[in-house]
DNA sequence: CAAGACCTTTCCGTTCACGGAAAGGTTATA
DNA sequence: TATAACCTTTCCGTGAACGGAAAGGTCTTG
């Protein structure tokens, strides 16, 4: 990481300045701030995740605020989410979908026509609410399972630290249900590098 | 799915049968039981993160219940959580380390051994949680964004209901902040099928 | 204007997580 | 015992999600 953050950013603003907020950022500093490859980014947008937002007359892709809160999303979504890059294809597309009921609403007064226009956007919330839904109620129960054993390996030492002052103890067995089945022997094909996850 | 199940479970029991609990089945049943394919199950052994449970004379796959909740285990991080093969080895790794650590615990009556060991485990277990707390909280901050829309769109169609009774509105343009940055037109190289979900 | 660091597209390579065919063995049933 | 329906291992193929090199263009600084 870091070697200077390349000389500046190019003043170029061909397009339209966006009021000059900021400037837009070229794809190695993006990804070097969300912590993304420029190829992964790249690759985003050839399956369709991004829009070019804009290029600069070299045809440089820029990037500006609103294109990293989206590289962000996606980041969150594939490694916080575990969501396949097409899955997270179809969140955005709901998403956009939404956006233009949304605009759809705003252009028409006919009660039956908003009525179907927020219906379906109801839908598609619940639709999308299900299948987080289901993720997080299997992770919540694997934390709670966690939170258990945890609790139950620290009762074992605040024993274990009475003990030290008192002597004498009642050696009980222990418990605790196996989150899989069975233990084996095995493993080693996977086991590797404990650390950088994917 | 569904042609008859097979003739009827092999009585082989070579090794040793489990008091009888309940026969050990063959990886199509497993298969089909679970919602994997013989192949992943071959696959996940191979891995490292099923033992062969059992054999019959002739070589069969036999796994008994604890294969079977294993299984489901091993399905339900790779389907709700989305950790990949060697992350779901590495978890299953994680609680073997902990099994012997519990069994090593159980030998031995030096304080200061049973302090380290316990202590390992606490670590062990602070990992993974420290883990699935990141994801659980990244999913938890998106289904709450989503039940705030959620909740809006119903207010508009309550008030749209209202209106039907009522006549005469504010037509009052909406908000709602995006998920994710920016809207983009792009998109189709990723729509294809909704539904079948990996 | 030349150098250096970045960028572009194109294309081929790689890893993961299997799918599927081939060639042959096993098990329950007729 | 013969058949059907499983199973075995081995190996090659595939789609997803990139990695990385090649060949060339662009921007900024000295």
């Amino acid at each position: 990481m870091s070697r200077s953050i390349a000389p500046e950013p190019p003043g170029d603003l061909a397009t339209r300045s966006p009021i000059a907020g900021a400037p837009p950022l070229r794809i190695h500093q993006v990804a070097e701030l969300i912590g993304l490859t420029p190829r992964s980014i790249r690759y985003y947008e050839e399956m369709g995740l991004l829009s070019p937002s804009a290029r600069s007359r070299g045809s440089y892709r820029l990037f500006d605020q609103l294109d990293i809160d989206r590289l962000r999303f996606i980041k969150g979504l594939r490694d916080d989410a575990g969501f396949s890059i097409a899955e997270i294809g179809r969140l955005l597309e709901d998403e956009a979908a939404r956006r233009l009921a949304r605009e759809a609403l705003a252009s028409t007064d006919d009660p039956a026509e908003r009525h179907r226009i927020l219906s379906g956007r109801l839908s598609s919330i619940d639709d999308q609410l299900a299948g987080l839904n289901e993720k997080l109620a299997r992770l919540q129960e694997m934390v709670a399972e966690l939170q258990r054993r945890r609790r139950h390996v620290l009762e074992h030492l605040a024993e274990l630290a009475g003990d030290a002052v008192n002597a004498g103890d009642t050696a009980n067995d222990d418990d605790a249900p196996a989150l899989a089945g069975k233990a084996h022997a095995a493993g080693s094909a996977v086991a590797a590098g404990r650390g950088s996850a994917r």
